[in-house]
DNA sequence: CTTGGAATGTCAACAAGGCTGACTTAAACT
DNA sequence: AGTTTAAGTCAGCCTTGTTGACATTCCAAG
């Protein structure tokens, strides 16, 4: 608490922007935004069985194709029962696909299927329209502040997960 | 990563930055900041029985002390019995006062007591630890062009409902 | 003034999706 | 052979979302 920081000496004058409600409204504004940025998805998700979770699944699984469990566990930061309730409705419904590991038996490899891929457009495509005319509106000065900000703020263990996966062509 | 977006050449060619990848980089993006964003927080509720409705709750009340349950209603955008469990068990742990409404006795006035006040500042104190690390990383043009994006992405109807409520005072 | 509708809040019961812990199966490694 | 690793399963718990029924209070039309 009690922001107003002397943070403006030398020059430093450029940080005098991070009060306590400077800092607020950053955090409403995720919340804010975050809800925003899930609602259109959940809209079409309810209608079927699937919640939020779902959706996170064939989200990444349509990144990383042929990504293992094990993989999916560690981007999404659940347990395995969590994921694996999921993925066996999934697996049911025929939207992803599990295969054998080739080199590796043990490991499963998840992939959408046709069905899997066309939800996965639907999803998409909503979330995408509402992301781009958010960036549209902004411009793409705010666009790169945007995903400066976005970036500091990561979990970075996750995400450096996730970026090893994707580079190593899964 | 990958920010070499054609948005230089004349005309309208500044639109290019709003490829397809982009757009799915801006997604993730946010999955995994929102992540980083509530995992202290979270962090410290789960030590206690409490979750993230819970710090959801005390925010606002603290922000708009003296709210009604249909105005925290409208800005969590959640139902009334979701919220109303989260907020009887909060008003049970001494951490919620409601006060019957004075003009209109079927409202009850929330308010945080001292000890509201002081988890309050412990879960505040957190986020804003992180988000003040983030900014400072970012840089205040960064910030600027974050919350220009956020705002642009928001659910406007609920976050006019809470711009509308802390005006009025309440 | 009364009565009926609307608004506010409470409670009960249910479902989704997190979690832990114990366990099995199969394959790989040493 | 024995250990470790990947995946899947079962049981059971908690938080937090949902709908529907209900009590109280207010207000306005008859």
């Amino acid at each position: 608490m009690a922001d107003g920081r002397g943070t403006a000496t030398a020059g430093g004058e450029n940080l005098l922007f991070l009060t306590d409600e400077q800092l607020r409204q950053g955090i409403e504004a995720m919340f804010f935004a975050y809800r925003g940025f899930t609602a259109d998805p959940d809209r079409i998700l309810s209608d079927m069985a699937y919640g939020r979770a779902h959706h996170r699944a064939i989200h990444f699984i349509n990144r990383a194709p042929g990504t293992t469990v094990n993989n999916l566990l560690n981007i999404l930061g659940v347990t395995k029962q969590s994921l694996n309730r999921v993925l066996r409705t999934l697996i049911e419904d025929g939207l992803v696909e599990s295969r054998v590991g080739k080199s590796d038996k043990r490991e499963r490899h998840l992939h959408l299927t046709e069905d899997g891929r066309a939800l996965e457009g639907r999803l998409s495509d909503a979330q995408r329209a509402r992301m781009r005319a958010a960036f549209r509106d902004a411009g793409p000065e705010a666009v790169a502040g945007f995903r400066t900000v976005l970036e500091a703020m990561m979990d970075t263990e996750m995400h450096r997960t996730y970026q090893r996966l994707k580079e190593s062509g899964a």
